[in-house]
RNA sequence: GCCAAGGUGGCAGAGUUCGGUCAUACGCAUCUCCCUGCAGAGGAGAACCACGCCGGUUCAAAUCCGGCCCUUGGCUCCA
């Protein structure tokens, strides 16, 4: 069986087939970059890196590209705020520059293009422009707008009915032919009001209005939902396979943009509709403290990327997710517990002889069995949580093989299924490292071997003390290094740090 | 008001597409034992406990049908 995913269009689960064979064509919609990226972003992103990831791992030929919005009133309102924000661009080129730093951060794949809305207004004119040919579109004082009416299914994606959607404003209503209509092309900068109603804090000075461009209809700015439509077609052709978004976008953002595309292409625009459920917080879990550790950068600093993606990690993608510390302290376990089963395996793997005859049967079958349940986890749907339960799993039968050899031949490394192990390691790194992006085995070179051993230096001197009977001493040494992040284990080969 | 998603054990989160194999996955938390100077890690085992409510279909429902309640998201520039 392969790869099932739910399509928002149908609302049902279908048979993933690209249109052509080997290639997927997968757009994102990334962020308005108006301010620093928090866990919930990261979410999306996150979800849409293991589909790319799980895609590469089928053999298709992913071209992935993940927007950036970076003409928005929230950006221009924040002009002013700080030293060397005097336009809305450098506001933008600001938080672009952390939104991909925090991607990186996240070890996310990169997307083969990371267009930028400010980067693609003459396609978005010539977008806009084929809509009014096309009787689809109309301008009104310098601003165009979508006329709904012209496009029929217009509202199937999130299943409204145009006549159902509350009135506008007044003042906008002027202006249309139809509440539903959405701009495509709003004249002039942004108004006032909007900048007042998106500033955080009132910090003086002129209020800004954006920046605006040249165009058949005057100046102006583009319309929130055309960029999309102008920048996937621009990249990806008129047709695409898989576009994701959060949930919160259904409506009208996707909607409108399958109308402003179908409209002018004739075509389908998107094939599967994938919606990433929304990171919740309940009041009571996010305490004050948490609150810091909310926006990717410190998520990053304070847990690190393993830790964060191992959470993300806990929750398929269609549903909500709860963050609160007791997800995270579960993230971090387990983490750690696959870490070590890999380690653990690695290791053994390492110290046995080539040429070791011994096989484990229960071994073996654990590691068919991982594999198996892996694919068929990741295939349902993108199930991660059950294909890293797999990887528990198969860590488990790890762990109970070592501890038989151990035990039974006084660890006698001939004693290890050298063959059995070897097939856990590429299992783990196949699955938890390619797949999932986790770091399992890489955290040898540069300072962390330095660190490493200077720790051992210390461990050196404990275990003088520890031998001597100073146990007083040398658990105080033991603190002090787990102060600094480093835990210590005493194990049969003697003691061992680990970096948390 | 309208649209959508969802309500599963102490927590978190699968299972609901194709009704039985689900007294229930993976993990966290609890307890016991092995290992052990202690701790940690690991192994073995135990206990505990849920399918929002009401009704219907069925030999059988967390899973299908109807109604209700609640939560969340959206209703034009928020992932």
């Amino acid at each position: 069986m392969g790869l099932s995913v739910t399509n928002t269009l149908t609302g049902e689960r279908e048979a993933f087939e690209p249109a052509d064979d080997g290639e997927v064509l997968l757009y994102v919609c990334g962020l308005t970059v108006s301010d620093d990226a928090h866990l919930g972003h990261a979410r999306l992103w996150f979800h849409a890196d293991v589909l790319h990831r799980w895609l590469d791992w089928l053999g298709y030929d992913v071209r992935h590209v993940e927007n950036v919005t970076d003409v928005n009133e929230k950006i221009a309102a924040r002009v002013g705020e700080r030293e060397g924000w005097e336009t809305e661009a450098d506001v933008a080129r600001h938080f672009t520059r952390e939104v991909l730093a925090d991607m990186r951060g996240l070890n996310l794949k990169r997307a083969a293009v990371y267009p930028r809305v400010s980067e693609h207004i003459p396609e978005i004119v010539a977008l806009v422009e084929r809509l009014i040919e096309a009787g689809h579109a109309y301008e009104t004082n310098g601003s165009v707008y979508f006329d709904v009416t012209s496009f029929e299914g217009y509202g199937g994606l999130s299943n409204q009915d145009p006549g159902e959607l509350e009135a506008d404003e007044a003042a906008a209503l002027a202006e249309k032919r139809h509440p539903a209509d959405f701009a495509l092309w709003k004249a002039g900068g942004v108004g006032a009001d909007a900048v007042r109603e998106h500033r955080k804090h009132d910090h003086g000075g002129d209020l800004p209005s954006g920046r605006t461009w040249e165009s058949p209809w005057g100046e102006g700015r583009p319309g929130w939902h055309i960029e999309c439509s102008a920048m996937s077609t621009t990249h990806l052709g008129d047709g695409l396979d898989v576009h994701m978004g959060g949930r919160d976008l259904v409506f009208p953002h996707h909607e409108n943009e399958i109308a402003q595309s179908e409209a002018a292409t004739g075509g389908t625009f998107a094939r599967y509709w994938l919606h990433s459920g929304l990171l919740e917080t309940g009041e009571d879990k996010m305490s004050s403290s948490l609150g810091n550790f909310f926006a990717v950068e410190d998520a990053l600093e304070e847990f690190g990327v393993n830790v964060v993606r191992t959470f993300y990690l806990g929750a398929r993608y269609r549903g909500d997710q709860a963050f609160s510390e007791a997800a995270i302290a579960e993230a971090e376990e387990r983490w750690e517990r696959l870490e070590r089963a890999y380690e653990t395996a690695a290791e053994a793997c390492d110290s046995v002889d080539a040429r070791a005859k011994a096989t484990d049967d229960d071994l073996r079958t654990a590691v068919d069995d991982a594999h198996g349940a892996f694919v068929t986890a990741m295939n349902d749907d993108l199930n991660v949580r059950e294909a890293f339960g797999a990887l528990l799993d198969l860590g488990t039968a790890v762990n109970r093989h070592v501890e038989r050899v151990d035990a039974a031949d006084g660890g006698n490394a001939d004693a290890y299924d050298y063959p059995g192990l070897r097939r856990a390691v590429e299992t783990f790194e196949t699955f938890g490292g390619d797949v999932f992006g986790l770091e399992l085995g890489r955290r040898a070179g540069g300072d962390a071997e330095l660190v490493g051993d200077l720790a051992d230096l210390v461990l050196d001197v404990r275990e003088a003390e520890r031998a001597a009977g100073n146990y007083e001493r040398a658990d105080r040494l033991r603190d002090d290094l787990e102060a600094l992040g480093l835990s210590v284990e005493d194990g049969e080969d003697g003691p061992e740090v680990r970096f948390d």
